[in-house]
DNA sequence: CTGTTAGCTGGCATCGTGGCCACATACACA
DNA sequence: TGTGTATGTGGCCACGATGCCAGCTAACAG
């Protein structure tokens, strides 16, 4: 109104609140070793208020040499499981006033690259890549490392869990009498996946049960995958034998399975049992409703946080491995194997 | 290496390149009125690399007084609706050298509150909001944007297109002989959910089928609310009528309101029917698949970019309302009336 | 050989904040 | 009254990049 374009300044505040411009940053920023009568506090926080003054983050971000930004990453926003990873670090961070940016890679290379591009343009002061990074991109985080720049990713924080739910997973099926095990696995250069599904097959090694290689699809990230790699399967066995249950690598992916399996008449779980992994809010709500192993990720979401903020913080922090421990959520999509079949 | 924690400053390449900071700047920026040896291009670019130079962003933003980077703001990140429009702007945005921020907020007023601070202390050069704004703060986006700060809401690019593809579903339902319409609507404050409503009203209105009051449930954005909406519907009807047709103010609700017809033993489409708006992935793979109006994310998306990008690049431009055209997805989840209600 | 112009490049001020240092004021005490 | 201490406050420069303007070099024509 006064000014068509100018946005105010710390000057322009100063000047209405009669002090100076050190003194507004220093009541703006609460320093907490100076004291500031009260009265000029006041003074100059009716100043900020009837300016509608905002300090310009750039300038702060450039003299404080910190953005108070941090990135998350995440492979794929359609995913509610990384909806909720990404709650709980904002959670955390909002409450260390920072604030977060989120962003969407995709899968993509390039996204991950851009990711990086970010911590070094100084827009945030770390990044936390909820995702396993590519092998392609592996070594230039690796080199960020190196040059000083904050980066966590999430696999460090999840590989240790990893093993223990898909045991839990397995004897479950073998439990119900499943011998016939299929597997829908996401995107294969992402290592958490891949380590997923190794650690099933491993387990289904130890508990004696064949593995079949034609009933092993890999699929990409989104229900449209799930749907259609299910169907492959199911089209890859007419005639022959057909895998009694199926295990997803994440909810979305199983969402997909069950309609093409629905499509195919075939009844879950009377004919095929369906098991996944992440337990989104969207498991519960499927028909029949999923069975999944919930990793916990709001749990996980705080640990990696706590990971990013304590380098953040103290640089050479000692990296603690806070374990989460996933419980298998028995659902609906799984149910004992055709009789026929059980007595194998 | 050579400098643990100083980052690279153009500076340090012009250095490295045996000349001025200027002309780091020229080369990098790729001012097209200034010409430039090829050689000393090159010299340029090659120092950027070999220092791994990449521009401090707050000090770009602070002299050139823009960031190039505009934020987007989205209610709820686990609707895949909003993930789409999302997508569609962030490849209108990079096209033109700008970045996006994404914002969750989440319908909290606290964050769309946030989303403006964002823009105040120009972090974000303008802001979409992919949200029709809470009453409560649209008072404060006026203010804003009279004080010359870009802010385009989703609003007034859908609202035109409101009303058609209410009318078409209705009249699909009526068509296939329900009389008998319930209601599940999203958030209440939102602008938008409460224009679908209106809508679907007054067409049901001008169809000569009848409003009962107590089948219309208003809920949260969550597929929890969605489920629990649909349950409390069902039983308040218990013991005297109930409606043959739901519609749904989105997918994901909708997807809750399956679930829970499920566990009520209701079969879809042959007890109650189902539709809703959105058109997302997940209603083509639910059981049975949704119907649901498709709104055209995509390029409701890209319009709302083109409205937002016309105005930052040309202030005063025309604001042009491209109009889509919405079209009803008829899916599994719609069927006949049951017939003792058709003969009403 | 000299004048002129076009093509490149360097110096310097600037953007808005934060933080160091010095200074002003007030009050207590000898 | 002079000195010391506690407590607020202001001046000034740096942060890293941009962009204006002046100046320098080379090339070319007369």
């Amino acid at each position: 109104m006064a000014r068509p374009a100018g946005r105010p300044t710390s000057r322009d505040v100063a000047r209405l609140a009669g002090v100076s411009q050190t003194t507004v940053s220093l009541v703006i920023n609460e320093v907490p070793t100076v004291s500031i009568t009260e009265e000029t506090r006041s003074r100059v926080r009716s100043a900020v208020v009837q300016l509608d003054y905002h300090p310009h983050e750039g300038a702060r971000s450039l003299s404080r040499k910190a953005t108070r930004t941090i990135g998350v990453a995440i492979p794929d926003a359609g995913n509610p499981h990384y909806m909720e990873i990404t709650e709980a670090i904002e959670a955390y961070a909002e409450a260390r006033g920072y604030s977060i940016v989120l962003i969407v890679t995709n899968y993509d290379l390039a996204c991950e690259r851009r990711c990086l591009r970010w911590l070094k343009q100084q827009r945030v002061d770390a990044l936390i890549l909820c995702t396993s990074p590519s092998e392609a991109i592996e070594q230039e985080i690796h080199a960020a490392r190196e040059q000083g720049y904050q980066v966590t990713t999430f696999l460090e924080n999840v590989q240790a869990a990893c093993g223990v739910c898909e045991r839990a997973l397995l004897e479950h099926l073998v439990g119900l009498g499943h011998r016939r095990i299929g597997y829908i696995h996401g995107v294969a250069d992402q290592e958490l996946f891949g380590a997923r599904l190794r650690a099933c097959l491993q387990a289904q090694c130890d508990l004696g049960v064949p593995i079949v290689e034609h009933w092993i699809r890999r699929c990409g990230p989104s229900i449209d995958h799930g749907f259609e790699a299910t169907r492959a399967l199911l089209a890859a066995c007419e005639g022959g034998e057909r895998p009694t249950a199926l295990i997803v690598v994440n909810d979305l992916l199983a969402l997909g399975a069950l309609a093409a399996l629905h499509d195919a008449g075939l009844p879950v779980p009377g004919q095929v049992s369906v098991a996944a992994f992440d337990n989104t809010r969207l498991a519960r709500y499927s028909v029949p409703p999923l069975t999944s192993v919930d990793p916990q990720a709001r749990l996980l979401g705080e640990h990696v946080a706590r990971l990013a903020f304590d380098r953040l913080l103290a640089p050479d922090s000692p990296s603690i491995h806070a374990e989460t421990s996933p419980r298998l959520i028995v659902r609906g999509s799984t149910g004992p194997a055709p009789a026929a079949i059980r007595d194998l």
